[in-house]
DNA sequence: GCAAAAGTGTTGTAGTTACACCCATGC
DNA sequence: GCATGGGTGTAACTACAACACTTTTGC
């Protein structure tokens, strides 16, 4: 965009920056991405990825731009979570920051680019403390998290190609801290109609073995039900 | 705050604004307030009340900035509800929004200035085509309103002091844009026991007359149960 | 055969819906 | 007396939780 006739109003123009709060599924834990922060203030802390908006880029764009150069991942799940903008919540100056959350598949070729950030997966219970208002952002964002899952099965953008249902419900117990009921679980994810049997059976888990199951594919436009219609 | 150790990323500092959703309960209407837009591009067309964030002014307070200059009232109930940041959303420049939306008790005051603003209050059916994004702005907040609305009971910053279980539904009827049970409604609310019954009654709108209640007063940190716990 | 996870069935409860029905009173 | 909204009651349905029970198979 060439022209700006807001240019006037120069002198209140703001620093935009995006913070994603990035979630992963490995060893059967949900895990959080988290930096050791490259500038100061605060420098070497741990903190969410973060970056800043640049001129003519939304925030969104500026989300994705810092998780690719990180991540090497271009189909990343983002969810917007909210904006926090309180200007002393940041030491070094008043910047406003658009947070998002973040949802990838954990592969070799992101792990790598990883590491070369001296960054480090944790899990919500072992996760050190974060910097700034960032303890609040990763509150906020499994708030949204949980959600979402309540609205439709998440486990497509963090679950590999195929799955239990027992790793799904593990999942879905760490997501909201708490014990899904193995049988009622299963009937429940089932009665939704997403999911298809694979012939082929996990059998590192159980001596009788678990069928695997994958996503079917989404249909445009098509929502599936809400899988907790109770209380949210 | 007088230092800022990001100045040297001065460059790619940006434009914040604020938009408002305002929703008013008037003559048993759900209604939003209006403007016509005060500068150019798309001067006088129809748009939600916006402005800018100042420096070193948090969003919320810069949302409470422009109400207070417009409405004259402090009390306003603020919900944040997403940040639209498309550089081409906005003609005149880049301009990332933080949407608000706002439940405002209508009295005369506060209409007064309104119109010296050359606002107008408009029904969900009613109101005009808006600039820029602003229609989809209304829809994102009639989305959280409902949200927070089956949640809560919302009539707290919108309806009079004393109300029926009539109007209380009417309202209701409008935010979700459907009918509710009369029967099951009044049970539902009743059985939440945040209202209290007054002896008086409206006989305005039937024979046998309508029990006037009051929200009982909230207790600092308490929750109400979900409205519906069903398929929200 | 037994431990252990996979998978199925059963029962009770509570939130919700649909709708019938009574109440009070101004016309 | 009857129309009208106010207000109460009830039966059917559904989602859900709790938990008992069966299946499979490696050890």
């Amino acid at each position: 965009m060439d022209t700006n006739i807001y240019e006037q109003y120069q002198e209140n123009k703001r620093f935009v920056a995006v913070d994603c709060v990035i979630f992963g599924y490995e060893e059967e834990q949900l895990k959080l991405l988290l930096f050791q922060r490259a500038i100061e203030p605060a420098k070497g802390e741990w903190s969410l990825l973060g970056g800043w908006v640049n001129k003519d880029e939304s925030t969104e764009d500026a989300a994705r731009r810092v998780l690719y150069k990180l991540t090497g991942l271009k189909d990343v799940y983002l969810e917007q979570v909210h904006t926090f903008s309180d200007p002393n919540r940041d030491p070094g100056g008043s910047v406003i920051t658009v947070e998002y959350y973040a949802l990838i598949k954990i592969d070799e070729k992101a792990s790598n680019l990883i590491e070369d950030y001296g960054a480090n997966w944790f899990t919500l219970t072992e996760m050190p403390d974060l910097i700034f208002d960032h303890n609040n952002l990763v509150e906020k964002a499994l708030e949204k998290l949980r959600l979402r899952s309540s609205y439709e099965i998440i486990g497509r953008k963090l679950l590999p190609e195929k799955f239990t249902l027992t790793h799904l419900r593990n999942l879905y117990d760490q997501i909201f801290q708490r014990k899904f009921d193995p049988g009622n679980f299963r009937k429940k994810i089932l009665s939704l109609k997403v999911l298809e049997r694979l012939e082929e059976k996990d059998m590192s888990e159980s001596k009788k073995g678990a069928f695997y199951f994958k996503f079917k594919p989404k249909n445009e436009g098509e929502f599936s039900d809400p899988i907790f219609k109770r209380s949210i």
